[in-house]
DNA sequence: TGGACATATATCCCTTTGGACATTCGTCAA
DNA sequence: TTGACGAATGTCCAAAGGGATATATGTCCA
C-alpha cells in the first residue's frame, strides 16, 4: 500500500476514481465527466493501472476501465486504525474541536 | 478533507501518526521512533498541525503532539466507499466477470 | 546569569510530477 | 483504401515539496 495514499493525494486521480464508482467506463466518458483533457486523464489511467487500483479492458477502440478496489483496502484499514480517535472526549481541548462534523456514515458494509 | 490524502502521501507524516497512535509524543521522541531529523519532525508536525490533524501541547520546553483522528475521518469514510469492490471475484481473467456482473443492470452510453 | 537542552524556523538545493501540447498508434466504417 | 475517431505516448516546463544544514527561539537549572 506504500504508495496508495500517494496516488490518492492526487485530486485527478480520485476524480477518477470516483467517476469510476458506477462501473466500467470509456476514456472519453472520463473525460467528459472529469474536467482533464484526454491526455492527462490517460496518463493518470496509467498511473492507476500500474498500480492495480484499476483494471483495462478493450473493446474495439474503446478502453474501458474499472476499479480494482482491493488494491484499496490496507489505506482504508491504515486509516481505520484512526476511528477510536473519532469519539474521544479529550478533556482538554475543549469543544472548539467539536467543529468536526457530526455526520454519521449512511450505511455500513 | 481535499488535501488529506495529500498529507498522507508522505511516509515520513504516516510513520508520525504511527507513532502517534498510542498517544501524546514529544519531538524528541518522534524523532527517535522514525529515522528523521529533528527539523524534519518539526517541520511535518507543523504541517500536521497546520492541518488539523495533531495537536500540541506545551509542557515546558518540550512540545507534546497528539493526533486529531476526527480530521481523518472523511478521508476514511472515502475509502470505505470502495468496500464493496473489495470481494469482487477477479479469480481468472477478470474481465469476464467485469462483463457479466451478476445483478448489476446493463449500462449503455 | 550562563549554558545546556528542546524545538522551531530559514534557506538552499534537488527531485518529482502534473498539465499542455503535439504526435503517434490502433480501430472502425464506407 | 481513406479518413474519422478513440486513446496512448513523448517532450517540455514550471511549480511544489521534502531533506540537509545552519541558525534562532524558548525554557530549565545551577
Amino acid at each position: 500500500m506504500a504508495d496508495v495514499f500517494q496516488l490518492l493525494a492526487e485530486p485527478s486521480r480520485r476524480q477518477l476514481l470516483e467517476a469510476l464508482r458506477d462501473g466500467e467506463r470509456s476514456v472519453n466518458d472520463l473525460v467528459d465527466r472529469t474536467r482533464m483533457s484526454q491526455p492527462s486523464v490517460s496518463k493518470q489511467l496509467r498511473i492507476l493501472r500500474d498500480s492495480g487500483v484499476v483494471t483495462l479492458r478493450t473493446a474495439g477502440r474503446r478502453h474501458l476501465y474499472s476499479i480494482r478496489g482491493g488494491s484499496l483496502r490496507p489505506a482504508s484499514e491504515w486509516l481505520s486504525y484512526y476511528a477510536r480517535f473519532w469519539q474521544e472526549g479529550l478533556s482538554r481541548m475543549d469543544e472548539a474541536l467539536r467543529r468536526d462534523p457530526p455526520s454519521r456514515p449512511r450505511r455500513k458494509r
